[in-house]
DNA sequence: GCGACAG
DNA sequence: ATCTTGTCGC
C-alpha cells in the first residue's frame, strides 16, 4: 500500500536527541489534525488489524486483511526491525508508529478501515498511538484498548454489546464497551477519519464468539507467532 | 509527595 | 509488552 509521501510525521524516535517539549509539540499538532467525523468508505468492505510484539529487542509489526462481510482473511503482512524507543505511558506512539507504518507499506490492499491496538484521542494531548497513525499515514483508524489511559467512566452493564462514554476533561473521547459477557471491557476511541458511533458499530461487527473483534485477534495471535519463529 | 500509568 | 503453570468460573 502506498504510504502518504507528505511529511507531516516527524521522526522523534531517536533516543538520543529526544526531547520531551518536542513531543508534546508534535501531539499537540496531531491532535488539531486528527478527524473527528467519518470520511472512509462506510460500511467498509475491508478491515485491517494491527499489533507488535517484542522480542529480545526487535519489534514484530503484523497487518492482517479481512473481509467484512464474512470476516474471512483476505491478507496478512509481516515485518521486523530494531526497537527504536523504550515504552513510556504516553509515547507509545514513538515505539510503534515506525514498524506500524513499515508493515502497512508492505500490504497490497488498501484496507477501508485501520483497528489499532491501542488509544485514539483518550490520551492526555488526545494523540494516541492509533490517532498518531492515521494523520500521520492519512488513513481512517479506530482506538481499541485494553486498559484506560486517562479518563473516567461508568463499567457497562455485563452484557455483550453494553457501552458507556468515556470522559476527560469536560470531552468525550471514546467509550467503554462490552465485547463479551464476564470480559473485561474495551476502550474505544477514534483514531482518525472515523466517528465514535461508527468505531463502536464497527468493533462490534467485527466482534464474533471472542473478546476482541476478529482484525485484533488474529493481528495477535500472529504477531507472537511470528516473533518466536522468526526470533 | 502520592497515585495513575495504552503496549 | 514479556517471563510462565496451574487454577477458578462460566
Ligand atoms: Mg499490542
Amino acid at each position: 500500500m502506498k504510504l502518504k509521501e507528505k511529511k507531516n510525521f516527524q521522526d522523534m524516535t531517536n533516543l538520543k536527541t529526544f526531547n520531551i517539549e518536542k513531543a508534546r509539540e508534535l501531539q499537540r499538532k496531531i491532535a488539531k489534525k486528527v478527524i473527528l467525523y467519518d470520511d472512509f468508505l462506510n460500511p467498509p468492505q475491508t478491515v485491517a488489524g494491527l499489533d507488535v510484539s517484542y522480542k529480545n529487542k526487535k519489534a514484530f509489526a503484523v497487518a492482517v486483511i479481512l473481509d467484512y462481510k464474512n470476516l474471512k482473511l483476505l491478507e496478512n503482512k509481516s515485518i521486523s526491525m530494531d526497537i527504536k524507543f523504550p515504552y513510556i505511558p504516553t509515547l507509545l506512539s514513538f515505539r510503534e508508529v515506525k514498524p506500524l507504518s513499515a508493515v502497512i507499506e508492505k500490504l497490497e490492499i488498501k484496507p477501508d478501515v485501520f483497528l489499532v491496538d491501542a488509544h485514539g484521542i483518550a490520551h492526555p494531548y488526545f494523540s494516541g498511538c492509533a490517532s498518531h497513525l492515521g494523520v500521520s499515514l492519512d488513513i481512517p483508524t479506530i482506538g481499541v484498548a485494553k486498559k484506560k489511559l486517562v479518563g473516567d467512566y461508568n463499567n457497562p452493564a455485563n452484557k455483550k454489546g453494553t457501552w458507556t462514554l468515556l470522559k476527560y476533561q469536560d470531552q468525550i473521547i471514546g467509550a467503554v464497551l462490552r465485547t463479551k459477557k464476564d470480559c473485561k471491557p474495551l476502550f474505544i476511541s477514534t483514531g482518525h477519519k472515523v466517528s465514535l458511533k461508527s468505531a463502536l458499530k464497527i468493533v462490534i461487527e467485527t466482534t464474533k464468539k471472542y473478546k476482541h473483534p476478529e482484525p485484533l485477534r488474529l493481528a495477535h495471535l500472529l504477531t507472537k507467532k511470528v516473533s518466536t519463529t522468526k526470533k
